[in-house]
DNA sequence: TCTGAAACCGTTCCCTC
DNA sequence: GAGGGAACGGTTTCAGA
């Protein structure tokens, strides 16, 4: 599956478009040794490997009208596959983040919402699921840390 | 705080660049029925006013090596101030993501690693710091959804 | 892997609505 | 205040060596 293999200039460049995407091949050519056309290549053979999926912008939720945002474990009936979970919430676009868990729990949700009646609507559409025996939530008080995920640091 | 105010024109631009973000604004101004110089001002704009916080890329951990994830919920000791925990987690690359939050936990954290002895001991050093009384994790089974967080849909 | 050239794009300025 | 159009300089994207 991950038939990627990264050296430290591959490492570079992935780091500086992390911080810039729209950074020019030129620019980061000149910050990693190479020319704009052998960076090319390379994120090319990124994007092609998998290890770029794509390119994107980073929003600030708060300035896009969104103030709530919350986690929500959900508890589902006996045998429920993750197939029929994931079909039920992608129906919520206030469901950014969703992934099975170990525990007791089946799934955990982050949720982002407008304000705390929206949240709550939410949270109320989301338990009505014939699946969905109970759910448990909290609300984030505030964002501590919010970091994409970047190449390997070192061995671990 | 908030001081942006989003047309229909705006969502649309903010959309194509959620999918894209390298896509010209030229190309951008043909679907949205505007010139490359327009869409220009409107994303400097969106930009100034803070609802666009950059450019980046979006990497699969999978393909960068990076194979369990999991969540932390941080139990601390009495009168934490928020900013020792994010001083102490935010040492620790493997930590992507960390809220303070309602209910019994302190803090909940999201933590990518290279394997699982490395989650393991990552797991291990948070323990130890000197504020944490205990820590409680589950383990990622698999991504059900990993959405961008978008402009508002509709009015909530 | 680099060079070079052509097409394309980002950026700015001025004009119009 | 916001968009259109043109012009300049830099960038992308090929070919070819």
């Amino acid at each position: 599956m991950s038939g990627v293999r990264l050296d430290p200039v591959d490492e570079n460049i992935i780091t500086l478009l992390v911080e810039d995407a729209r950074r020019s091949f030129a620019d980061i050519g000149a910050r990693v040794g190479l020319t704009a056309s052998a960076v090319k290549r390379r994120v090319d053979r990124l994007r092609a490997g998998g290890a770029i999926a794509g390119f994107t912008v980073r929003l600030e939720p708060g300035a896009l009208g969104w103030t709530v945002e919350g986690y929500v474990e959900l508890y589902c009936r006996a045998s429920t596959p993750p197939q029929a979970i994931r079909a039920a919430i992608a129906r919520f676009p206030e469901v950014v983040d969703a992934s099975t868990i170990s525990g007791e729990a089946d799934a955990l949700l982050r949720i982002v919402a407008a304000d705390m009646q929206h949240f709550e609507r939410v949270l109320e559409q989301i338990g009505a699921q014939a699946f969905v025996a109970r759910t448990k939530s909290v609300l984030v008080l505030s964002a501590l840390l919010r970091r994409p995920v970047t190449p390997l640091h070192e061995a671990p």
